[in-house]
DNA sequence: TTTACTGCAAAGGGTTTGCAACATG
DNA sequence: CATGTTGCAAACCCTTTGCAGTAAA
């Protein structure tokens, strides 16, 4: 029982390690609190929400979350309002999702689509790059409306 | 042939002009330039290509975009980059599209959806209110990737 | 030891606003 | 005429960057 006492990966999921060390980068203190609060994030999260968790100073959050956007472990999501949010990648968290965008508050949950949609999304992609010359990578498909909480 | 000389609606859809007066603004000659770059333009614009195209001053083009929004005449649309697009409100322009966002150039294209993602995503939508107590109220599905210019 | 990362503070860039002059209804 | 709109410039805010010190590999 003393195979790992001081954890240097901070718990961090060994295919994120791996991604962010094979895109040359060091996996260091901030970077893994970062990652956790995006783990433990409901829905994506601003930045100020990324600082507030990870205790990070701003500017050290924007530019972690820049390099993790750059080895794909984070996504931006753009918002209702001006305020960018990040999230982990798919690839990560096993599950695909998308959001549900409240147009009076800005806040931003996720949600599962059905399956009849994603097929849909599928098949319908696959056209694009004969049609419009148009290399897809990823999809969004985000609702806009008014939240539990606005409506009331 | 002499019943509108003057033209003081500058050709803009009367819809249009019902929606501005109805929202308790007046219908300015920087409103109707704004209108008739947007109705003119390839897919959602730039605030700069819409100063460029209408001629407005730059706070002013802001200023009318924003009171075009709240008409519901105008949709923002957020792209890739952190720059903001406008384009008219579907209800005005009689076609329902989606985006190409390039992820490379930050370019925006308008492309028509396959009726097999329209009544995919209709279907979805009804569900949201009882499952998660959101009231959509408009859908984006945008795809990302890269465009025919960027792919080379 | 090497080099990436950190942190502060200062700069940057798109967006918003105060206010006096102006144009619309 | 009364009031919404315009235009300039200054203010704002989120985001990015320079640089010297720190820490990962």
């Amino acid at each position: 029982m003393a195979r790992r006492t001081a954890d240097p990966d901070h718990g961090v999921d060994p295919r994120i390690l791996a991604a962010v060390t094979a895109s040359g980068q060091r996996f260091t203190r901030h970077k893994a609190a970062v990652l956790a609060a995006l783990a433990a994030g409901e829905g994506p999260l601003t930045v100020d929400e990324v600082v507030e968790a990870s205790g990070a100073p701003t500017s050290t959050a924007y530019r972690i979350l820049a390099e993790l956007g750059e080895a794909a472990v984070v996504q931006r999501v753009p918002g209702a309002d001006r305020t960018d949010r990040y999230e982990l990648d798919e690839a990560f968290t096993d599950d695909h999702h998308h959001h549900l965008v409240c147009v009076a508050c800005g806040s931003v949950a996720d949600f599962a689509p059905g399956a009849a949609v994603e097929r849909a999304v599928r098949a319908e992609l696959a056209g694009l790059a004969q049609r419009y010359g148009f290399i897809p990578d990823r999809h969004v498909f985000d609702i806009h409306g008014t939240c539990a909480d606005c409506a009331g």
